[in-house]
DNA sequence: ATGGTTGGGGGCCAA
């Protein structure tokens, strides 16, 4: 918006919840806060059929897509040029969680879409839970090979501090909260130093949210979100880390997604 | 303790 914000890179992340159903939602939010970068997850469609021109359009010449039908997948839509896309299957299965790809500036950008894992936290009769764990420990130990500098975007489906739900005691039990998960969260974040960017600019004592159900009336008013979008930036970026906000305005357009856009600027001189 | 909403796809399942 302003010629200052436009000498930082400005990434997204967004858990669109099919980004067909949110073109004019993305549409808005491009208008509104001029992105360079939009990491999508839950984009619900296959590869070929993702709405590339679209994205032309708008300046976003340069994509990185790993779809499937019906759920997940992954995209990396920039305006500025990608090298070295690449995308890996997790857990011996071909769902489309992660898309990798190469900003200009050498900065390795990861696009994650972390299994949900069902309602019920145990492994033993919940494969889909037992699954989001696995998943957690192979990016685990994948993440203590990753090479500086990179980022590490998108839905974790983890909200791994107290203040990262609305009620740590009533989260306990509850899937994306549970001491399995935050645990595995607090490895993911030791596996190669990870800074959260988001509590880089928001203290750990203050609630912080990216995800509201659908379920809940006046989401806003009752505020019973979690956390569960994260960007985590290599330790040599730290100091390239410039701004940061959830955008929760967009959670309340029309038609929103239940997540809202994770926005942060990086200083490219300090890259 | 329960139910509440949304999207994809083609009839309930996943979130």
């Amino acid at each position: 918006m302003t010629k200052l914000s436009s000498r930082h890179l400005r990434i997204v992340t967004w858990n669109v919840n099919s980004v067909r159903a949110r073109l004019e939602l993305i549409d808005r939010f491009i208008a509104e806060k001029q992105p360079d970068v939009l990491c999508l997850q839950e984009i619900k469609v296959q590869t070929d059929m993702f709405p590339r021109k679209w994205f032309e359009e708008r300046g976003f010449s340069h994509h990185a897509v790993h779809g499937q039908r019906n759920h997940h997948g992954v995209a990396t839509l920039s305006r500025l040029p990608l090298a070295d896309i690449d995308s890996q299957n997790w857990c011996d299965k071909d769902d489309a969680r992660h898309i990798a790809s190469r900003l200009a500036n050498g900065i390795m950008l990861h696009n994650f879409y972390v299994p949900a894992g069902g309602d019920e936290p145990d492994r033993e009769i919940n494969p889909r839970f037992a699954h989001k764990l696995d998943f957690l420990d192979e990016m685990i130990s994948w993440s203590g090979k990753v090479k500086e500098p990179s980022i590490l975007v998108g839905d974790l489906n983890v909200a791994p501090l107290e203040t990262d739900v609305w009620s740590h005691k009533q989260l306990l039990k509850v899937v994306s909260h549970t001491p399995p998960e935050t645990e595995r969260m607090e490895q993911l974040m030791a596996s190669h130093d990870w800074v959260d960017a988001m509590r880089h600019f928001v203290p750990r004592e203050e609630p912080l949210y990216s995800w509201w159900s659908y379920r809940a009336k006046n989401w806003r008013t009752s505020n019973r979100g979690r956390r569960l979008d994260h960007v985590l930036v290599s330790p040599t970026l730290k100091d390239s880390l410039a701004a940061m906000s959830v955008f929760d305005e967009a959670r309340d357009w029309e038609r929103p997604s239940d997540h809202a856009p994770v926005i942060v600027d990086l200083d490219p001189t300090r890259t």
